[in-house]
DNA sequence: TCTCTAAATAAGAATGATTCTCATTTTCAT
DNA sequence: ATGAAAATGAGAATCATTCTTATTTAGAGA
């Protein structure tokens, strides 16, 4: 294991590329360095965080460009937070249909997915609120607003503390 | 029946009276206003919205801050459309439980139900998510993207029109 | 009912996130 | 290697929202 810090980056460089090919699109270092960021990261970034990770290399209004592109072809997703922030992650993972846990506290997000019988009487439920609705669903999100156990713990000290 | 207008709208006045009283919040013009377009409306409503609706009758500076305000008292709810735009409803309704419906074209959004049994099911398995990612969850929602009846019928049409 | 003080409002300035513009740079097919 | 098309970067422009401050209003008490 001579250079892992190398063979890992080169391994995202490679990851990103595959990515972009299988669209058809444009090979580009900022594109590349935004895949390479949510790859490395394995979890939802907001605009903010992205930028600071990429350390200068991703000018801002390329950035917002790039995301809208990316999510366009469909390599990449947005949301929005309880909070109103958008957040980006990669659609890859998302092969298992997931849904967010928010942090109320720190804002931090958490996939999770609920059972698949549960997924499934979930499903048979929006068909039937499309019939009672006339509408045609296309897709769905459950989203949970909670404390994450950082925060409540910081919180119980804090208490303490007093 | 000699005045059906008038009678209404001092309805709605009466109960946005009362719901300002009874939270033990300042009775004022823009703050009546804005619980009026509610309550008359009868579904969630974009700033935007509610700033037209309000005939000037509300500074849009102050409909902000009002909406945070009784807000903060449990008068009203936000939430935030799949597109990003702050929504604002009546929390009254909804001492039952209820979800949205997005429409991706036109932006409608309705309220929802599910059955009593799903609701239950996935409290169920929001108890476990919590078990399982050590937070403690308090509260969910359940968002779903569609195509409402007349935004399929409106491009139905378009297209046939070529 | 009148008056006074605290609370609320209106108007516009300030902010912050996102989008737009356009000159420059990069990609990639030839 | 070369040129056209595509993408980028920098900063201006825009849009929703928040902040500031002078003015107005609500409502408690005389």
């Amino acid at each position: 294991m001579r250079n892992n810090r190398s063979s890992k980056q080169a391994s995202l460089n490679e990851t990103s590329r595959t990515l972009l090919t299988s669209k058809a699109i444009t090979i580009t270092q900022p594109r590349l360095s935004l895949l390479a960021i949510l790859l490395k990261e394995k979890r939802p970034l907001t605009v903010e965080q992205i930028s600071q990770l990429s350390k200068g290399k991703i000018a801002l209004s390329s950035l917002y460009r790039i995301i809208k592109d990316l999510k366009d072809s469909g390599i990449i997703s947005e949301f929005q937070t309880p909070e109103n922030t958008k957040v980006i992650e990669l659609t890859e993972h998302q092969g298992d249909h997931h849904h967010h846990i928010f942090c109320r506290e720190c804002g931090a997000i958490t996939d999770f997915e609920i059972g698949a019988t549960l997924e499934r009487d979930l499903e048979t439920e929006i068909r039937r609120v499309e019939r009672q609705y006339s509408v045609s669903v296309t897709s769905h999100s459950l989203e949970l607003q909670s404390m994450c156990l950082n925060c409540t713990n910081r919180n119980a000290q804090l208490l303490q503390d007093t």
